[in-house]
DNA sequence: GGTGAAAACAACAAAAAAGAACATTTTTCG
DNA sequence: CGAAAAATGTTCTTTTTTGTTGTTTTCACC
């Protein structure tokens, strides 16, 4: 994926979909051009292609690299936000979105916190600080960076943690929370039935959103931090 | 790796990229001694190449490829030699030495290749040619870069392989195979109880030495590849 | 279902970059 | 100093990418 594919990603990614002819004039290549592109970034799954242009894809089948530099900001924010519930000594769950990365260099404030995380980026971004992590073990997932499956599931069983930031892809209107991946859901349930604390963090594009697979309600949370 | 070579991974790694004949003009070189640097520096690990320049590779993944420079050649010799055991359909161990490490671009010419390991650094080398992993749980250890402890030894426990392939710190000469880290053993030991096949790979370092933690004789391994 | 305009596609042409082979310069070391 | 080795530059060939043209497909509208 070379630059230009990079930059009609993010167009598409920000305006939910672009023409091909759009696409064609701003990044001054042909249509041609525009459409091997599409091509390719609809074979890695990182968009859907129509008649005349693409559709963004909300998923975590982005890599999570890509995901990290979207909406930098306000992540940043949010991570800020949720650094307040942060205390010495804690256990301290991660999850594996982008979002919740930016919580990791506010955890080297503290003293004696350990990270438990289904997360390969948070464990290699939380050992920069040398902050002691568990990683739950399980199948890797390349583009999220992260363990799944049943096995991990089954190891984060064993680990009550003190408190534990989440995202999801949606937070409807009625306080619904919802994701598009049913595996992510049995990670998470798992993760919230064993923290002491549970706090939610959502961007703005995850707003009056809603997925086929519900997680939980607000109220089955301690605290959502939402922009 | 030379002084422009080190100027030209820095450019790399601020903006992020860079094209080679940007790269040409502003350290007054040919392009094609540009393009030389690239190849090398590739090689390294330290950016990705592609059409017109190159790109950084994400911030994490970088100072692993600089620890591997080590009797490099000695652990490619070992690895091509290792490479013969495996077949299509195989679930292999690759524990967490560096020698290990280079068996895993062999492991793209095989079908259906499932990895099992304690080690990150392999799960990260195994994605990039999209090989499936499992990577068992645990506590991070962070200059190593794999995963620990009596966790993980249990989620191994539950892992059967065809074929795993260890080192270990020493091997002595009387067929003695042992370690300063009783950990490690702990691991190994595991993960030879539950292979079909244990392959043990030594550098010409490892040999007749011996220390304080015997993980077991040569005999008890299906082979012994020695330099 | 038929029709026409817009978009997609296929095949080929043009342009840009990479690579290979050889020439030239610079460095190294006796 | 001078030869060998290493690094760099040049030229030419090959490969990759992009654009163009003509044809086929898709889709909205009747």
């Amino acid at each position: 994926m070379n630059a230009r594919q990079m930059r009609i990603f993010e167009i598409v990614q920000k305006k939910g979909e672009a023409t091909v002819a759009h696409l064609a004039t701003t990044l001054f290549v042909s249509q041609m051009t525009i459409r091997r592109d599409l091509v390719e970034l609809e074979k890695n799954g990182m968009l859907t292609r129509y008649h005349g242009g693409a559709v963004a894809i909300d998923s975590n089948v982005v890599p999570i690299n890509l995901r990290m530099k979207m909406g930098e900001n306000e992540k940043k924010v949010l991570a800020k936000i949720a650094n307040k519930h942060l205390k010495d000594d804690m256990y301290v769950y991660i999850d594996s979105s982008s979002t919740c990365m930016y919580i990791i260099p506010y955890l080297q404030k503290y003293k004696n916190i350990t990270v438990v995380t289904n997360s390969v980026r948070a464990v290699l971004l939380a050992s920069k600080y040398h902050i002691p992590c568990f990683l739950a073990g399980g199948e890797y997932r390349e583009q999220e960076m992260c363990m799944m499956g049943s096995t991990t599931n089954r190891f984060l069983q064993d680990f009550s943690t003190d408190i534990a930031f989440l995202t999801s892809l949606g937070f409807s209107d009625d306080g619904v929370i919802s994701e598009v991946s049913m595996e992510h859901n049995e990670i998470r349930k798992t993760v919230m039935s064993r923290a002491k604390k549970t706090i939610f963090l959502f961007g703005s594009s995850k707003l009056h959103k809603s997925f086929p697979f519900t997680l939980c309600t607000e109220k089955d949370a301690d605290e959502v931090i939402c922009l």
